[in-house]
RNA sequence: GGACGCGUAGCCUAGCUAGGAUAUGGCGCCAGCCUUCUAAGCUGGAUACCUGGGGUUCGAAUCCCCACGCGUCCGCCA
């Protein structure tokens, strides 16, 4: 990967290597130092043991060899022994010489193909009725990981599973097929259909239909509702919500998803089937009284009140889970990496699943991101009880807050324009407030911390992206041949230079640990780097031979908080 | 009963995978900064025995064990 400070490793790697091989050890990773010691640093405490000194001491013999060699390296402006630390600090001057032509050259922070083809199962909520915020966490993480993805070299394609079998999809199609006659004060009270359909269950004759309903998905045995044939019937239904309830509500939120993939799908081409038989045909397996087949999974880990994982039911049909494995089945045979963004709910059956895989003899396992869900300061959300916040209904609410702020600060605006703005303030927002942390905590979901437009939030880095835009606007003139990039020396200038400089560096640690997070805060440091540098250092009326390269640290600046606002699934203000 | 995840200032949060340099940033609080490129911004200040207790180590927020608290799961449901 080309970027400074890959560069910069390189330099130094081969400065030490003689040095430390001749010793007899071998350099750990390289750590980023605070910012006022250095830009990487050495650690020598695993040499301690090895050499039998002290690391101090280390550090210090290291920095007296390395002093002869390091003049002629112009990379190098300064090393220093800390604490145990090799500190190596980059020269100014080739720093800004070397980062910023990079940094302005057409797609920087595309990291070039990995020849890899990656999958990533998203979302793949039920369709039943709309999203609520309790799980809004999986699209954004799924999203802002197909971003970070793309951007690492990777072919991505995003997926949502629809489940269009189970007793969800049965309830909410059977709903659907009585909604239209159903009147309006009946309908009142509910939802929609699934809803209405889950109220009717209370009746046994009802339950005892759908049963039937169930089992006729489940064998595709023949069974036709208002003349259409019933699996058909239930894709209809689902297909229904998904873009009348979900799909709106994710594109609002800047969510793009491929594919859609149903799970009767993996019925109807017989693979299901194969899984059964695939597993039947494993010693692990083995048949209850009533016919059913398990696999025990004690042996892998799993423990508890019932270790057995089941395959079919005792009459011979497949359940959600084998369906699941066929599915998984097809996607290696597609894709080079499986990527699953799951609930945390879902942790015992992604393990089940993987020991299933395993044993029909997939060598890769599934990567899976899990998640906590978002509660409520009074409790768990439950449709039921009503308290629930829906995603539409937060993104809607963050647009109105977003729009009060806009026109408390830009009336003179048109209202159509202070629409716009407060659309992506809002949106993005929420976005923010969601993946900015670290996804296996749990959040607490409060109004207040997810509609803030201040410090740690999404209209920050808007914010400074608008500035750039703005300063870069109004300097059209500016950037001459003779312009000196050499001449921002300012220290603002120089950390703001390297900040954005790591940019593919972060790209590559993100998508290789899939913790987006780490790409807000690298986003939230950006922005502040930029305003320090605002505040510091004019542009626009700066001296005549200074105006010229601070309009394209200005350019520097606001392609990266672009690539960043992207990456994040933000959208980028021209204003605000 | 068991398994897994989490536990960092009044509140939220980074750092934990590969143990080391004064624990990151934000909200809120206090004091400042708009006749100069958008104050959704900037500067300074106060606030943390990193849940508790052991252990490993020259050194632990980070690794191991125990306890406590919160969450999730342990269906021939999806």
């Amino acid at each position: 990967m080309d970027s400074l400070f890959s560069s910069f490793k390189s330099v130094v790697t081969d400065l030490c290597s003689p040095i430390l091989s001749s010793w007899g050890v071998e350099a750990p990773p390289f750590e980023r130092p605070d910012p006022t010691m250095g830009d990487i640093a050495l650690p020598c405490f695993t040499f301690a043991k090895i050499l039998r000194k002290p690391p101090k001491l280390i550090a210090e013999e290291l920095v007296e060899k390395l002093l002869p060699t390091m003049a002629a390296a112009k990379e190098i402006a300064d090393v220093q022994a800390t604490n145990g630390y090799v500190n190596f600090c980059m020269d100014p001057d080739w720093a800004v010489r070397t980062a910023i032509p990079m940094i302005l050259e057409e797609g920087y922070g595309q990291l070039p193909p990995q020849g890899m083809k990656m999958v990533l199962e998203h979302t793949s909520a039920n369709p039943t009725d709309k999203l609520h915020v309790g799980r809004a966490r999986n699209p954004i993480l799924g999203d802002t990981l197909a971003r970070i993805c793309m951007r690492a070299g990777y072919e991505v394609e995003t997926q949502y599973y629809v489940d269009d079998m189970g007793r969800q999809a049965v309830t909410l199609a059977y709903g659907r097929s009585l909604w239209g006659k159903v009147g309006e004060e009946e309908k009142a009270g509910f939802l929609g259909p699934y809803q209405y359909a889950s109220h009717l269950m209370e009746n046994e004759e009802t339950k005892e239909e759908l049963r039937g309903w169930l089992h006729a998905l489940e064998t595709q045995a023949k069974l036709d509702v208002n003349g259409t044939p019933l699996q058909e019937y239930v894709d209809s239904a689902c297909t229904d919500i998904m873009e009348t309830k979900i799909t709106p509500a994710l594109e609002r939120a800047n969510i793009h998803i491929h594919s859609f993939i149903n799970e009767s799908r993996f019925m109807k081409d017989g693979s299901v089937a194969d899984v059964i038989e695939g597993l039947k045909e494993r010693p692990e397996a083995s048949q209850d009284d009533n016919g059913a087949w398990f696999i025990d999974m004690e042996p892998y880990g799993v423990k508890g009140r019932n270790t057995k994982f089941f395959f079919t039911r005792g009459d011979g049909t497949s359940l959600y889970a084998t369906r699941d494995i066929a599915y998984h089945l097809w996607k290696y045979r597609k894709w080079d990496r499986v990527v699953n963004v799951l609930g945390e709910d879902h942790r015992l059956e992604a393990k089940q699943i993987a020991v299933c895989l395993e044993l029909l003899g997939q060598t890769k396992k599934p990567e899976v991101v899990f998640y906590s869900f978002v509660s409520l300061p009074e409790g768990k959300m439950s449709t039921r009880k009503g308290t629930v916040v829906y995603f539409d209904d937060l993104l809607e609410e963050a647009v109105a807050r977003a729009m009060d702020e806009v026109s408390k600060r830009r009336l003179e605006l048109s209202e159509k324009e202070r629409e716009r703005i407060a659309e992506a303030v809002g949106v993005s927002a929420v976005r923010y407030n969601i993946i900015r942390v670290q996804p296996e905590k749990k959040m607490t979901f409060r109004w207040e911390d997810a509609l803030s437009f201040e410090g740690d939030s999404a209209p920050f880095i808007q914010y400074s992206y608008a500035r750039a835009a703005s300063i870069l606007r109004k300097g059209e003139d500016g950037g001459r041949d003779g312009d000196d990039i050499a001449l921002l020396i300012h220290p603002s200038e120089i950390t703001l230079i390297k900040h954005l400089a790591y940019l593919p560096n972060m790209v590559e640690e993100c998508s290789e640990s899939m913790r987006p997070h780490l790409m807000a805060s690298y986003a939230h440091h950006a922005a502040m780097l930029f305003n320090q540098f605002y505040r510091d250092c004019p542009v626009l009326n700066a001296d005549e031979e200074l105006r010229g390269p601070r309009l394209a640290l200005v350019y520097a600046s606001k392609v990266v908080l672009a690539i960043c606002l992207d990456l994040l699934g933000l959208t980028a203000l021209e204003e605000m």
